[in-house]
DNA sequence: TCTATTGCTGTCTTAAGCCG
DNA sequence: CGGCTTAAGACAGCAATAGA
């Protein structure tokens, strides 16, 4: 690569947003390679495939497998990709109203509209499913992960493991249901943890995924008793979240403080009185700051970004210091409730088609134009609602794009 | 100590009633 | 008939606390 001669590429980031790149050292040898130099020019965000103009075929693009497809002054255009929406909860919606298609309610069409831009939605999910399982190593107060399709069941310590081990044993060769009693605190502990990686708040069908892969690795666990084996797994995890969210609310969890009683009415004698409670497309997302930032710095980052619009649309360093100060704009609308107009004075780069598109997948990691062909009215009341409210927790998904295109 | 329950309240869904 | 409003019931979350 290093005796090939310098070379410019036509690089199309967005529909109007077309750049030039150069390359001094020529088209490197792997796409790899080309699609790093490219996130780095140009600051992108999120994972991205290439593909190029193919001149035999005109104005048709192709996926870009070698960068022997390319040479000097060709078109490459950036796809962001898109992770497939969390469907985990509606599979069985969506059989059965494809079963029953006269039950035409709203669901059901987003359903068939999710499936039709994802025909190979569970495919593609299972898929994933091997490069979303957490790593141990990374800090796991943010949710950047989406509900898994296989939840990856956590190791228990040590004695809990040796209990079940014998309680395998047993259960194969006799079946003996396990006496699991003593265990059973690490092992709600465990999985609410794990859990909690993913969402604060997981419904119903979320805890039944939970517990049916929790049986399938221990089926010594299973209670022959309940429906499935898994009921009163679920009803305990259930129990145990709202536990370990109280626990975690005493210990400052802002996602979670920001939900207690306490501190909306201090005052109030009846435990629940004017609480707002969880409303369709409405999220309290509130992820901490990035690392080595302070409240101070994004502040600061802030006030670069209001030069930065008045200067004119440098799209790409809008996008990053919107992204890097994701994390203080939730902690305003969230905590303090901005009004709209307020909001609209301290960023008003986010009312921008784009980056209201931005904001929610930055919330819910869908991307909604990408999923609905930007068919959907981006300044919806619901779009908005969800982007500037000050809301309690995202709800599914689907139910939240469902509402946002009805 | 930790799981499970209860009381209180807000939100959502559904069905009934009303009206043009 | 279709759109809108209203009421009832289901459900969910927080806090306090009963129970093992």
């Amino acid at each position: 690569a290093s005796k090939s001669c310098p070379a410019k590429l036509r690089v199309i980031l967005q529909e109007h947003d077309i750049r030039k790149l150069d390359l001094p050292n020529g088209i490197p040898g792997t796409v790899s390679e080309l699609e790093s130099i490219v996130k780095r020019a140009f600051g992108l965000i999120g994972n991205f495939i290439l593909h190029y103009k193919d001149a035999d075929f005109g104005e048709e693009y192709f996926s870009l497998t070698s960068t022997s497809d390319i040479k000097d002054k060709d078109t490459i255009k950036v796809i962001h990709i898109v992770e497939p929406p969390t469907l985990t909860l509606t599979f069985t919606d969506v059989e059965s109203s494809i079963r029953s298609p006269s039950k035409s309610c709203i669901p059901t069409s987003v359903h068939s509209s999710l499936t039709d831009v994802y025909p190979s939605v569970s495919s593609s999910c299972s898929g994933l499913q091997d490069t979303l399982i957490c790593s141990s190593s990374e800090h796991k107060t943010q949710r950047s992960q989406r509900w898994p399709t296989e939840f990856p069941v956590p190791r228990f310590a040590y004695d809990t493991e040796l209990v079940l081990a014998a309680g395998s044993e047993a259960f194969k060769k006799d079946g003996i249901q396990l006496n699991f009693t003593s265990i059973l605190p690490d092992i709600l502990e465990k999985l609410a943890e794990t859990i909690f990686n993913y969402v604060a708040y997981p419904t119903s069908a979320q805890l039944s995924d939970v517990v049916e892969a929790l049986i399938q690795k221990h089926p010594c666990l299973k209670e022959p008793g309940s429906y499935n084996g898994c009921y009163g797994w679920r009803q305990r995890l259930k129990y145990k979240m709202g536990n370990y969210r109280a626990k975690l609310r005493g210990l400052g969890c802002p996602e979670l403080d920001v939900n207690s009683i306490k501190k909306k009415r201090a005052h109030e004698k009846a435990p629940a009185k004017n609480i707002k409670k969880p409303r369709k497309a409405e999220v309290n997302f509130l992820p901490p700051h990035p690392q080595g930032e302070t409240e101070e710095s994004l502040e600061q980052e802030r006030l670069e970004l209001l030069d930065e619009v008045k200067k004119g649309m440098n799209y790409l360093m809008i996008n990053e210091k919107m992204a890097k100060t994701f994390s203080i704009r939730r902690q305003e609308i969230v905590s303090q409730a901005t009004p709209v107009n307020d909001v609209k004075y301290r960023w008003p780069a986010l009312f921008d088609t784009a980056q209201i598109n931005e904001e929610f997948r930055r919330i819910t990691t869908v991307n909604l134009e990408e999923t609905f062909m930007a068919k959907l009215d981006l300044y919806s009341p619901k779009m908005m609602s969800l982007v500037f409210s000050k809301g309690r927790r995202v709800t599914d998904d689907v139910m939240i794009i469902g509402s946002c295109v009805t």
